[in-house]
DNA sequence: CCTGATCTGTGAATGGCGTCACAAGATTTC
DNA sequence: GAAATCTTGTGACGCCATTCACAGATCAGG
């Protein structure tokens, strides 16, 4: 668990949307600043609620998405170590635009809205980084709509697996084959396809050789075979 | 055509973006501004293309959205007067992160890169109002995501319609029939989806008495029927 | 160790939507 | 005014993915 302000001056720091801010006002961030443990399948936060806090990902994965009235569900993107969560609520001030979901053991820092504001009143270079997370996310929401108005249900599928993987992996690197652990029950719902679909096609992939499976469990064993299918050809 | 630099500020100071830029500031900008005319099927940029400037729509509408490898078509967003066009490319420095396309005669007023900076870093109230226009890009993105993931094409279809009514609607009001001048064709472009199956739902929605339909044009006769039909239900 | 709950694996039926193939009116062009 | 080009209208066909309906495997807890 991670209390020491010290500790949590570091990780800001290592935030990259923090990285031009003073020593001093880092310092007192770090100081107002609290942390968030979830455990997987906790929520953080959900649409339509209102949103006075904005976090950081220092370990773990999530997902930020919505859900239909049927109960489908989609993903508009999928967080990790770094990144910033639930900006677009505090900065403009209505309501969470999505549901955001940690997808395993997860710990955050969080700031609250009002720090936020004084920091980018203060310093227009902060701003401008701040509005480059931004634009960030609007090529990634318009590329997550390239993929789904495009791309066939394997290779979203396989995108999807590649990105989980190097997500998990970033730390142990290249030892072996790449391991995800969800369900493919969970996997169909990140991608808002049927449960049995995402099985017909990891069972295709199993026969080919591409990877192992498990329960809860998927080996990638030809990395480069799933890069294939997941380009767009 | 607007060519007097005092036309120019005034419709820059109409813009919401810019409704808190000091007088003098504005004008300097609407000196240094240039003006754009497209005719309908123009092309403003393609993705890809470096982005040194940033467009204000003064009247028309302009589609942005990309093509796939195999010529598909997606639509991000349709924007109308006011709306600020091409700014992602200018704010991180990037390329154009789609392409943007006149749907009617258009006119824009264009700014360059630098001035947009200098105007961010002067001001940290407008690096705020900007980060809005940022937060409000991110939502309907997300939107959009939901809609081509969870509607019906015929409820996609009705919604594009509606939008598409409101936006030509400004100005004229409610006076009868909602006229939507646009092909077929161009329709199931917008919405990435065939041209028969477009023609096939406005025919039952004909069939209905809900619209009537011409050569390159369609009239939305009861729009309450439309809205029912555009709502997830 | 037994019982539910959670996974995975499949096959059959269904349906939405794209593709293909035309046909025929409307517009433009020369 | 004849030809070429757009546009709308429709039916046939097929694929892809969802839904439904099970069955066996594995796991968690009393």
């Amino acid at each position: 668990m991670i209390s020491s302000l010290e500790q949590r001056r570091a990780l800001l720091a290592g935030v990259p949307l923090f990285a031009t801010v003073s020593p001093e006002i880092l310092k007192e961030l770090a100081a107002r600043s609290s942390t968030v443990q979830l455990a997987p399948h906790d929520s953080l936060f959900l649409k339509g609620d209102a949103g006075e806090r904005l976090y950081v990902v220092i370990s773990g994965l999530i997902r930020v998405g919505a859900v239909s009235p049927e109960g489908r569900e989609v993903t508009y993107s999928v967080l990790g170590p770094g990144e910033l969560l639930g900006e677009i609520a505090v900065l403009d001030g209505g309501e969470r635009s999505a549901d955001a979901t940690a997808m395993e053991e997860s710990l955050l820092l969080s700031l609250e809205r009002r720090d936020i504001l004084t920091i980018l009143d203060r310093s227009p270079a902060q701003a401008l980084r701040l509005i480059s997370v931004l634009c960030h996310r609007v090529r990634r929401a318009d590329e997550m709509l390239d993929d789904v108005v495009f791309m066939s249900l394997p290779s979203r599928l396989a995108k999807h697996l590649l990105k989980l993987g190097e997500m998990r992996g970033s730390g142990q690197e290249k030892a072996g084959p790449v391991e995800i652990r969800f369900s493919q029950q969970e996997l169909s719902e990140h991608l808002a396809i049927s449960r049995e679909s995402v099985n017909k096609v990891l069972s295709k992939w199993e026969e080919a050789g591409i990877v192992k499976l498990g329960r809860g469990r998927i080996s990638v064993v030809r990395v480069a075979l799933l890069q294939e299918i997941a380009s767009p050809t």
